[in-house]
DNA sequence: ACCATAGCCGACCTCTTCGGTAGGATTTAG
DNA sequence: CTAAATCCTACCGAAGAGGTCGGCTATGGT
């Protein structure tokens, strides 16, 4: 699997508070019970979202999550990384800011790393899939889903 | 990381068979250690990569492996899938014969697997990078860097 | 015949991560 | 004051990663 179910449970959180029409925040208890899923384990995806800048929190009774910017300008590439730490193919593969990448052995002699040009294309497959898709579009997708599902239980 | 180890050194060694030019079987001894790994953790790797029939082995003494077709015809999603087990970007993302895809819990009721678009996207960007690229090119791409440094050297 | 060289196979081991639980402290609305 | 919520730290069992080890089997050279 390239990705644990903290990417999953993260992302589908992110997609619940996009649902939410209105500014008011919701709670977590919420978003577990639609889901399905455990709160406490919730509450640690929640608070790597808040430290990435994602989701704003109040505190107190009527408190609870809301998207700290709109949908359509959270991509998915920002969301994932913020949940799984930083994504690439291979332990030995970092990113530098402009684009492009390192790999840690790369001093290793001749034939080190032969495999990079391989790594380099994956890599650019999976950031180029996440980064075009934005939050508000995974949230449509969403509507139309259990839209489709009301219509089909009538 | 979305890959382990098992996937960088299983590649690093479909590469050294690459780079033989002969048609006799080299040992795991000798890819062992001009890649420096160890050997008994690539017994491990190379016993998948025989089971999927990418190489085949001739055993006793003066034994070893070669590739069991040409490099031109081993394309890098076959040989990652091979080490690594089915390629998903996640657990309840499971692939059937004809491209599609299908979600384990794809009857959870309506707003159910509302990441399915997303994680679609990312495994067609992963299966697309690998899949578009043949071990043949990887040895050439190696062939290329071992050149350059022995030209840089001189 | 008998090594040395190789592939083959299964058991084991340590360390980290995953997925989750538990308990408590703090903040806030009513 | 209290209920509802976020926040924080610690812990825990299971699984996988990344090996190691010992022993078996097959084969060529002497």
């Amino acid at each position: 699997m390239l990705f644990s179910t903290k990417a999953e449970y993260g992302v589908r959180l992110m997609i619940e508070l996009g649902r939410q029409p209105g500014s008011q925040p919701i709670s977590l208890n919420t978003v577990a019970e639609a889901e399905r899923l455990p709160l406490s384990y919730l509450e640690h995806l929640v608070a790597k979202l808040r430290k990435a800048g994602l989701v704003t929190s109040t505190r107190g009774a009527h408190g609870g999550y809301r998207l700290a910017k709109p949908a359509e300008l959270i991509t998915m590439d920002v969301v994932v990384e913020a949940l799984e730490g930083q994504i690439a193919p291979m332990e030995c593969f970092h990113e530098i800011p402009e684009g492009k990448v390192l790999c840690s052995h790369e001093d290793d002699g001749d034939r080190a790393c032969s495999t990079k040009l391989l790594w380099t294309r994956v890599q650019g497959g999976v950031t180029k899939a996440l980064a075009g898709t934005t939050l508000a579009e995974l949230v449509e997708f969403s509507r139309r889903r259990s839209e489709a599902a009301i219509v089909s239980a009538a």
